[in-house]
DNA sequence: TATCTCTGTTAACTTAAACTCAACAGTGAG
DNA sequence: CTCACTGTTGAGTTTAAGTTAACAGAGATA
């Protein structure tokens, strides 16, 4: 039938809201999307979207055909997945989210070796700490921490996420070790600006638990920019180990309070529930709880990597 | 998404039971069909149908593949469906199905009539007697008597189907006229070989309700050849009104018991059931209902046609 | 077992559809 | 009012789809 060629070119303008937006995420040009358009809604003989240069509706009838267009591609993309789930070799696009400092540190260097063990894949890594809508960015996987699931995503742990409160050997010898939590208040602390509750610290050993509150004059939203400060001597902050953790073990930082835990937020992968998994998430995620390590991620173990 | 397109393709493989007879319904070549099944196949990398010159048949990965591509064909179909039925004009080919005699003398004159209105309308008639899968056959209406509709057929009438039997002048001139249907038992009652109980002839009279079984030298599968056979003189027949209407309003055949009614077998139209009746099923239903008369066809009526 | 018929495949070529480029009209934002 | 970016469309290019023709293969039939 003439029409179903032109269905993801329709669903795209809807999603991505513009014709101009539609054709760069389908690798087209502004041209061929509005040719394809204005030519089903001849072979339909109906008016499917309202637009002006600025402003694009569904009419009565787009609004219609929308619903069953929709199926119609999630349905032939279910019969995609199945397939090359079933049977194919892992193959197409991966676009995968991460945020920037994990994903500078920890996701980008494994996505060579993904890739050469899956040729057919390619990869399309976006860092950025942002939230991601990935029904509307066409975000395969979205890597977070503390996960927040949306209720049609699905999480899947790829690491714990242990942190700790870690200083400069240098920052120590000017200001001295402090044997408690509670001295902290006597610190200067950074903040990393996009956690919650940024400056309430909570330790717990054995069957102590406290809460500190601290402060500092430096607060920023990347944590690699207060590693940076902290290897230059300047306060301590609480780093996530899968950023302090190589500079521990070269010594360069140290964790203050090792007999401590604190909170964890983990590390996830999220990703559109579905039917069927495509092959090329399930096989990245595998990949990626492998490389890091599973329950004792390599940023966590003595062995460097 | 690349696969879509090959989507109605693959169905009518399948559907047809091969390359050739797909290609045939599709208004491809065959190598064009197997061009396009090739290229779908590389692009999920799997096979989707084992097959030889001779047999076809799914492989696993071609099952899942059919399930999910079926969806995304009728959600697609529904789509153009809902979208031409609200706004636009009924187009496209009309594929009608009906009975040798019945077809030839009432569906075929109203075709030319039907096409002028709705000039964007095609239509494929096939005259056959034997039932038709509608699905198998890619059949939009097929009109029957006495319906016995598949669970997910609708029948909608046509007109009524009334029978009568009649001889001709100068059969009763030679052979007597007779009074009653009992007295059937001494003529030579020709019969309609594809009718159920076909020698089982039933009458009624107010409260009058008598069988006759009756038999003769000669029966055959095409009321038209009965009505030759009478119109010569050679016995008597139940016929359908619609094929000796004319020939009775003519004075050239004439109602043995015009008395007595006969059980009758209504003219309905088969379709399959779904959310959308594409336009151009609804529009030729309604223009047969109409042109046929309703509840007093104009083969039952005094005026000619 | 040999022959025939009809299937599906594929190379070479043709055709049609899809696409790009470039220029333009139109519309909100500032 | 100006600007930036939208969607449209004619002209031309590119690519995919399709046809033709020849062929190998497999069931059916004699």
């Amino acid at each position: 039938m003439d029409g179903i060629g032109a269905i993801p070119i329709f669903i795209a303008v809807i999603k991505y809201k513009g014709f101009s937006a539609a054709a760069e995420h389908l690798g087209l040009t502004k041209s061929a999307v509005s040719k394809r358009i204005s030519q089903l809604e001849a072979q339909l003989g109906a008016k499917l979207l309202h637009r002006t240069t600025r402003k694009l509706s569904l009419t009565e009838a787009g609004e219609q055909y929308y619903v069953h267009a929709l199926k119609a591609l999630t349905a032939a993309q279910d019969a995609q997945d199945c397939v090359t789930q079933l049977q194919g070799e892992p193959q197409g696009k991966l676009r995968i989210h991460a945020p920037m400092s994990f994903g500078h540190l920890h996701v980008s260097p494994l996505i060579p070796e993904f890739i050469s063990r899956y040729p057919k894949i390619s990869v399309d890594l976006v860092l950025d700490d942002k939230a991601v809508d990935l029904v509307a960015q066409g975000v395969d996987v979205a890597i977070r921490s503390g996960h927040l699931p949306d209720s049609n995503l699905v999480a899947r742990k790829l690491a714990p996420g242990n942190s700790m409160v870690c200083a400069s050997p240098e920052y120590i010898a000017k200001h001295g070790q402090p044997s408690h939590p509670s001295q902290l208040t006597e610190h200067n602390c950074l903040l990393f600006s996009y956690s919650d509750n940024a400056n309430q610290w909570h330790f717990s050993q054995d069957k102590e638990h406290c809460q500190i509150e601290v402060n500092g004059n430096y607060q920023a939203n990347n944590s690699e920019a207060l590693r940076q400060a902290l290897l230059k001597g300047f306060g301590v902050a609480r780093l996530p180990t899968f950023i302090a953790g190589k500079d521990i073990k070269a010594g360069k930082l140290v964790n203050l309070f090792p007999s401590y835990t604190m909170p964890h937020k983990d590390i996830y992968a999220l990703y559109i529930a579905r039917q069927y998994l495509p092959k090329k998430v399930r096989v990245f995620l595998d990949f990626a709880i492998e490389y890091f390590g599973s329950d004792t991620p390599y940023w966590d173990t003595e062995s460097d990597r």
